[in-house]
DNA sequence: CTGTTAGCGCTTTCAA
DNA sequence: TTGAAAGCGCTAACAG
């Protein structure tokens, strides 16, 4: 059990106040150069570390931020925290790694244990709240961020940080098109999730645009896990014998479809071309391998990260917006 | 900007001490029904939240602990922080997330970071410091939890918590053996892993005892990515092309050797069976499927924040060592 | 049952 | 250039 130093310990050591103590921490000046060397000494000798948390207390800045995730496990904020805590690192802050369980509850409790905490900011990342519930439980947090969800009338207090959905959506789509794929089926994820919804319609849109007609039934909602996709896939498929692309809500989703389709004796891409969402590891790993469009996720953390901290720093506390493009991946699975 | 509230203005609010309000908020006794209902009532209505950064300085002791782990993103690893955050929600933790990127200096860095934001304890995963270092800065933390790492002669201040590597080993070269791969290669990881050591150790002991012969050029130590793993393979089934079975430090690794003798026209399992450790998502997806010994990394997770905690609220300072079995997972690569 | 007096370890005035 | 005093928001130890 180690006894923690303090600074009242170095003061009487080297025979000096505590200010003195304090000012060569924070490297102020109004300390001699012999003072300050002592100090300096003592502090190494002695192996003296302030506590952040009088520090804390005293300035009502804690440098550290929490990270709020639906999944610590799935591939996709497994490289936004990464990124996350690259620019954490750097810029000296610690990270408070909450996960939701996609539970809006928990989401709740997480969220009021970090205010206690008194984390500088929260970054929240795909975000199960209804709006009022989240408006109520962030105007409690000095800073935030919020990733994959926009909250309307409060882009003053809060800082947005988005995929391009619909840009996804449409390199996807018109990929799948200029194939000469025209029946293409969606596997659009959780019905309640805003991105799923906004890929869905461009889908829609870009179908329009080209005139090329599609039947309703060709979409249909899922959860976002590979076991979810494959059922999904497997019904849609089976109901939908005419489909000869299917874009979908992740890879996970998409590598389940791909499954399905070797259950049913599909063969991919002949027989249907398979488009996947954010290009995890796994995408270019499965065979066949998978087209997806690419999320810079590690840049969301890090962007999220920076957003954040600009805030923190800012004495206006103004807010941005930022929206992040994918990339469209073309594998074997839709050439 | 939010204003805090503090104990002060809700006891001013409700014409009490603040020693009243702060009973209340403890639950502790020694305050009548109708004054303990008003103070709440106070709480609720103002939403007064106490400060855990006022009460850590008062009771030292903070509710977080530090999790460092080698990478984030490591699907590894990644399983294990999930195990960790879900337990210490459940016990009213907060956890601090820490990445070394495999580099001791920054592993350093992030120790001492939390030893500055004074958490109630650490759980650290393979850790790359040498020994006199680990001892040095294990020293200033208050409770400590070695994952995948053993450190001499300190047993009785320090938590282990282990994977029984030679089980796993010895479960698959005896798979291997028993379907009569004789000449079995390695993939043993990177030469300073003491798990890669371990297992190669258990591999020479089995050969050993079942009176197989083998090669010392056999074994080949690497980086633990995909790509090492497929480049070392390419050397290592190039240089020696009697080998019938490869075992390898981990599933990455293992793809990578997949890949390996795709691109050198090795049929697997005909040609080669292989053999994977850890069991992550992504060797059930691959093709062929990776046979594989399965760690329960979810599980090391919650037992390191078990052991943790336990050391924390124990008057004793009892240390333990826990070791926990893989299982064989057998599927396409080495059926 | 309730309140008062001291800190916890640091920073922020303001004096010397 | 240095230091003394007060306070950050809370709890522990005693009173009453």
């Amino acid at each position: 059990m180690p006894k923690y130093i303090t600074m009242a310990d170095v003061a009487r050591e080297v025979g000096v106040s505590l200010m003195t103590v304090s000012r060569v921490i924070n490297s102020k000046d109004g300390v001699s150069l012999p003072t300050r060397l002592r100090v300096l000494n003592a502090i190494e000798r002695m192996g003296y570390r302030p506590s952040a948390i009088a520090r804390s207390l005293a300035t009502r800045q804690t440098g550290t931020v929490g990270l709020v995730v639906p999944d610590v496990a799935d591939p996709f904020f497994t490289d936004v925290v990464r990124g996350v805590e690259q620019t954490a690192y750097v810029e000296d802050y610690n990270v408070f790694l909450c996960s939701t369980d996609q539970d809006p509850e928990r989401e709740w409790t997480v969220l009021e244990s970090l205010e206690d905490k008194r984390v500088d900011g929260v970054i929240l990342c795909s975000s199960r709240l209804d709006d009022d519930k989240l408006r109520e439980v962030l105007s409690q947090h000095m800073s935030v961020v919020l990733v994959n969800r926009r909250l309307k009338g409060e882009d003053s207090r809060v800082n947005t940080l988005l995929v391009d959905n619909s840009l996804g959506s449409r390199l996807a789509i018109r990929h799948l098109l200029s194939r000469g794929r025209r029946a293409v089926g969606v596997l659009a994820g959780p019905a309640d999730s805003p991105s799923g919804r906004q890929r869905v319609q461009s889908y829609r849109a870009v179908l329009r645009d080209a005139g090329v007609s599609y039947n309703s039934a060709w979409v249909r909602y899922c959860p976002a896990g590979m076991e979810d996709g494959q059922d999904t896939a497997r019904e849609l498929l089976t109901a939908c014998p005419e489909l000869t692309g299917l874009f979908c809500y992740n890879d996970l989703v998409a590598v389940g479809a791909l499954r399905a389709c070797a259950e049913l004796g599909y063969r991919v891409p002949n027989d249907l071309a398979v488009v996947g969402f954010d290009d995890i590891l796994l995408a270019a790993m499965v065979s066949p391998s998978l087209t997806t469009c690419r999320v810079p996720r590690y840049e969301l953390g890090t962007e999220a990260m920076r957003l954040l901290l600009s805030h923190v720093s800012s004495r206006t506390g103004e807010c941005e917006e930022v929206v992040l493009k994918p990339e469209l991946v073309i594998r074997a699975s839709a050439p």
